[in-house]
DNA sequence: TGAAGAAGTGAACAACTATTCAGACTGAAT
DNA sequence: ATTCAGTCTGAATAGTTGTTCACTTCTTCA
């Protein structure tokens, strides 16, 4: 009488929760949040409406585990980037490359997490994805502090700034309308790491040699 | 037969269309773009629902024209504001601060006119928006470069940035809860405007002179 | 004063999607 | 083989607001 899960069907619930939270990234991706709508996204997991149902309580729900999602992964690549490099000052210019080319590599994806309106409250996980994405910045900022190569300075509010300045100047609704070609890809990540690491108080030229060493792994990411 | 419109009944028609965009911003400033909703709207003009649409064809020019509106005279404080400074990187500073004094002394008004997500589309007005305020940041900036006070750059990249990073670190869902207190407010505005300066190339120890001088005319402002 | 056009009204409508739920289906246990 | 809890389905529902429109009220002018 006890109905016990097998195995294979603990897998199956997964393997379906996964390809529904797949199917909203996809979507998300390719036409930002507003295409992530329950019956489209449905669809793409090859499932019906009322089965997302049984996976998340809600839209608002879903959506918010996406952006959680998306937010950690590009957590963990701001973190491996940052840890390669060789000082603070270097792991501060490549978290805040890393960030750049991320959000243009995936464009409406970013937007959509970031800032497109959405018909249900995401607020929450917006919020967090910002706090952990600007707490992350403001500790390298501050190991630089520490080191001795910037001023000291409000840490939080200069990370919350540079991530305002990254991403308005390269997803928002003024930014550059030619970054497919990727050498003004290139240039554009090149010249707001330059601004953020100015901004924060690194010496001009000393930023700029940072800025080179930093972009220069990242070209391969660039590319793709 | 001829009916014509006596003056008395134009300036009635005119003060009503300007009360309904007054009860539209009213709305928007003290409960965000979401209490800009027809009825409510109405009501605060004290016209009816159907009233509205004798004026304005749909809710998306209402909101559209409340952001160019509100736009408009942001971008007149921000030209007055630098005209007043004696040289071009005051005049910049200026700018900056102004920018950075409004959108706080108005953070629901301006996270709507900016950011917060609405059911219609009002990209147009608002990349307007932008695209005026960013142009005058950017020709102040150029003005600086050009007087030799800044290094070349790509001025239009780092006025948008500058203005997103003054966003997000004033206005965006991480900026600082204690800002009400005037105190704090002033520091959070010189903070987010040294950081600007320097993001331009402004050598640290002049930018925190050009600071100190650009919040002093701004003070009263903070204030109120 | 009355005829006719303009302006105003607000209840009803429309459109859009998230959400539900009664019934069909699957697969585990005996 | 049979039972039955668990799972899936997708058409129907529901709630929300912008928008319309038949009707009323107001204003102009002969």
């Amino acid at each position: 009488m006890v109905y016990r899960r097998t195995h294979q069907v603990v897998k199956r619930l997964a393997a379906r929760r996964s390809a529904i939270l797949s199917a909203a990234r996809d979507a998300a991706a390719a036409g930002g949040m507003a295409a992530v709508q329950i019956a489209p996204v449905a669809v793409r997991a090859n499932v019906a409406a009322g089965t997302v149902y049984r996976y998340f309580p809600s839209k608002a729900e879903l959506i918010s585990e996406l952006i959680t999602e998306v937010s950690r992964d590009e957590l963990s690549a701001i973190r491996r980037a940052a840890e390669a490099a060789p000082g603070p000052s270097s792991a501060l210019a490549a978290a805040v490359t890393t960030i750049a080319v991320h959000v243009l590599s995936q464009r409406k994806l970013a937007w959509g997490i970031l800032a497109e309106p959405v018909d249900v409250d995401v607020t929450a996980s917006r919020l967090a994805s910002r706090r952990d994405i600007s707490g992350e910045l403001a500790m390298r900022i501050d190991a630089a502090v520490r080191a001795g190569h910037l001023p000291a300075q409000d840490t939080a509010l200069a990370a919350t700034a540079l991530l305002g300045a990254l991403h308005e100047a390269l997803v928002g609704p003024l930014a550059p309308s030619n970054l497919d070609d990727p050498i003004k890809l290139r240039d554009a990540v090149q010249t707001v790491t330059l601004l953020a690491l100015r901004a924060v108080g690194v010496m001009d030229a000393r930023a700029r040699g940072l800025v080179v060493q930093a972009t220069t792994p990242a070209k391969a990411l660039v590319g793709a």
